[in-house]
DNA sequence: GTGAAAGCGCTAACAG
DNA sequence: CTGTTAGCGCTTTCAC
C-alpha cells in the first residue's frame, strides 16, 4: 500500500500529461474540452488504479467553497434536536454537503466561539439555533453573505430567515385542550429565559386561561438548572406549594423528563390523576404508563424546510433577496395523561 | 461592515510590513522572532479593529491539518449514540478539535462513501462504529497513517486501537440477575447481524442459560427492520409464540422501544409481571413504570477512553506504536421491572 | 528585525 | 486538443 497520497501533479508526470489534462477529466470536463478517449481513458485507468482522492481541502480554498453546513443546537443528545439533525443530515448528503454539528448549551460565549470557528473555517452556510445574544454574530454572518437560517426561535429586530412552530397557538390549543378535559387548575412549567418561543408558549397558556377567568399557576427554572438537581427540587416545591393542581402543561421536553420523575417518586397517585401535557413529543412518551399528551413539532417539515431555505440561498450566488420565514403548525397528539378528568379518577 | 474578507496580503500592504511579520505576529511568534514591539502592536490594534479571521483552510493546506475528527455511529439520534457523541464533542473542543458527526446506518456502502469522503477532506482522525464489512476502508485508513479508533465493535482479524464493554459478561451478568430473582423462562431479543458485540451479548446469554440447564428463546431481527412496522411484528409474533415466557432480555435499546410498545398494547398484564432488561439506558427508562433495569454502559468513560487514544495518536506525530484495546465494565441497574418474580406477581 | 519567495494541491483563463 | 501559468491564503526557510 502507498503511503504517500498521490496529487494531480505526480499523475501528471507519470501519464506525461499536463495538470490541466488530469483536472479535466477527473472533472468530467473530458468530453467538453475534447480531450482524446485515449487519454482520457488512461487517466481515468491510472486514477482508478492508485485509488486517487482529491484533495478537497485544496479545491477548497480554490473554489471558496468547502461543501460543508453547520448545525447548531442547545444540545445534540436532547431528543428533539439529535432527530432534526438526522433530517437535515440525509438531506444535505443527498444535496453534496455535509454537516457539522455543535452544542451551544444556549450559551452566548459558546455560540460566539463556534460561529467565528466555523467561519474561519469557511463553511457554506449555517442553520442555527441561536442563544439569547448572539444577535451581532448572526448579524456578522449575514454581512459577509453567508447564508443563514435561524430555526426553533429567532430575533424580533433582525432580519433572518427562519423556520419556526407557532408556539403560542400550540400552546393555547394544548391549554384548552386540557380545559375541555374538564382540568381547571393547569399549572405551567417552563425555562426562564427572554427567548421568543418561551415567551410564545408561556403567553398560549395564559391567554387560554384569562380566556376562562381561571387562575395561572407559573413556575419557571432557569435553563441552567435543567441539568441539576436543583430544577428537580422547584418541580418538587412547585408542586407542592399548589395542591389544588390537577394539571401540568411542561413547556419542553426535558422539564417534561424531570416532572415525571418527581410525579413518579413523589406522587405516583397525581401521576395517574393529574392532566399532563408536553411540548415536544418523545418516542417514549408514547409507550409511558400513563402515555404522554404530547404537542409534537413537525420534525421532518422543519427539517425540510429549512435546508430549502438553506439550499435557496447556496444556489443563488449571492441574491439578497428577501428574507423567508416559515412558521409551521403543531399537532396535538391526546393520550391517556390527558383523559377526560372524571375518567381518569374513576379508573384510579 | 465590509464585505470582503481581509487576508494576511490585505493587512501586510495596509501597514506597510510584509506578509511575513503580520503571520508571525499572529502566530504569536512575534517576540521570538524579534518583532519590534511597535509593530507588533500595529499589527495587533489594526487585525482587532477590523475583526481579522483567518482563513483555515489556507491553513489546512498548508499545514496539512484540518483539526477535525470524524465520529461515524450508526444513528445520530439514538440515545446512546447522542450521548457519546456529545460527551467526546465537548472533549474535543477543549483540546481544540472540532467533530464531524455522521450516521452510516450500519450499512457499508454508506460508510464506505462517507469514509471516502472525510479522507479526501483530509479530517484528521476517525472515530467508528464499524459496520459489518468496512474492514478494508479501515485497513486503507490505517495505511495511509490516519488516527483511527473504533468502538462498540471491533474486527477481530484487524489490529486497531479500540474501545469496546466486555458485551458477554454484561450479559451474563443479566441474566443471571433475571436467574436470581426466579425467571426461569427468559427470552433475549437481539439484532441479526454478524457482529461481534452482538455474538458477544448473545453468548453471554447462552451461557449463563446452559449452565443453569434452561432453555433459550431467542428472536433475532434484521438491523433493517427495526425502524418498520416489520420488527415490531416479529416481536408480537416471538412472545405469543411462547407464552411461558417469563422475562426477556432485550439486547439493544432501540429493541426495548419496540417490545414495550407491544407489550403495553398487546399484554399490559406482561408489562407488569414480566421480567425486563434492556441493554444500554435511556434516561427514560428511570422513570417509565416499571422502570427498567438495564445494562448501562459507561458513556462518560467512553468517550473519555476514545479522546484518550485518539489525542495520544494526534500527538505522537506518526509512532506506529502498539494498539491499544480498552474493555469496559458495564454497570446492572436494577429496577422494577426485575423485581423478583413472586414479589411481581402479588403485586399485581 | 524584516521581507521575498517557494509551495501546499487544485482550478481555469489563456495560449498555442 | 493540450499545456503553461496565475493564483486561492497561508507558513516558513532563507536572505539581507
Amino acid at each position: 500500500m502507498n503511503k504517500k497520497r498521490h496529487s494531480l501533479k505526480d499523475i501528471a508526470r507519470e501519464l506525461n500529461v499536463s495538470v490541466t489534462t488530469v483536472s479535466f477529466v477527473l472533472n468530467g470536463k473530458g468530453k467538453e474540452k475534447k480531450i482524446s478517449d485515449e487519454v482520457i481513458k488512461k487517466i481515468q485507468d491510472y486514477t482508478r488504479k492508485i485509488n486517487y482522492r482529491p484533495n478537497l481541502v485544496a479545491q477548497s480554498l480554490r473554489t471558496g467553497k468547502t461543501k460543508i453546513l453547520v448545525f447548531m443546537v442547545e444540545d445534540i443528545s436532547n431528543y428533539f434536536f439529535s432527530k432534526i439533525a438526522r433530517i437535515i443530515e440525509d438531506i444535505a448528503y443527498k444535496e453534496d454537503y455535509k454537516v457539522l454539528f455543535c452544542s451551544n448549551e444556549n450559551n452566548d460565549d459558546r455560540s460566539r466561539e463556534l460561529i467565528n470557528l466555523f467561519y474561519e473555517r469557511q463553511v457554506d452556510g449555517f442553520i442555527i439555533i441561536p442563544s439569547p445574544g448572539i444577535k451581532d454574530s448572526i448579524q456578522m454572518l449575514i454581512n459577509n453573505n453567508i447564508p443563514v437560517v435561524l430555526f426553533d426561535r429567532y430575533f424580533d429586530d433582525l432580519d433572518t430567515n427562519y423556520v419556526v412552530i407557532d408556539n403560542e397557538n400550540s400552546t393555547h390549543h394544548g391549554t384548552q385542550h386540557l380545559l375541555s378535559r374538564g382540568y381547571r387548575n393547569i399549572g405551567f412549567i417552563t425555562i426562564d429565559v427572554d427567548q421568543i418561543q418561551m415567551k410564545g408558549r408561556l403567553d398560549g397558556y395564559l391567554n387560554a386561561i384569562t380566556e376562562n377567568k381561571l387562575k395561572s399557576y407559573v413556575l419557571k427554572i432557569p435553563y441552567s438548572e435543567t441539568g441539576s438537581k436543583n430544577g428537580k427540587k422547584q418541580i418538587q416545591q412547585f408542586l407542592q406549594k399548589n395542591p389544588d393542581l390537577d394539571a401540568v402543561f411542561f413547556s419542553t421536553n426535558y422539564l417534561t423528563q424531570i416532572g415525571l420523575e418527581v410525579l413518579r417518586e413523589d406522587h405516583p397517585r397525581k401521576l395517574q390523576e393529574m392532566g399532563i401535557i408536553t411540548f415536544d413529543d418523545n418516542d417514549l412518551f408514547k409507550i409511558y404508563s400513563p402515555s404522554i399528551s404530547a404537542v409534537a413539532q413537525p420534525l421532518k417539515k422543519i427539517g425540510k424546510e429549512l435546508m430549502k431555505i438553506m439550499m435557496e440561498m447556496l444556489q443563488t450566488d449571492k441574491g439578497i433577496k428577501s428574507t423567508r420565514h416559515v412558521v409551521l403548525d403543531t399537532k396535538l397528539i391526546p393520550r391517556d395523561s390527558s383523559l377526560p378528568k372524571e375518567e381518569k379518577l374513576m379508573h384510579s
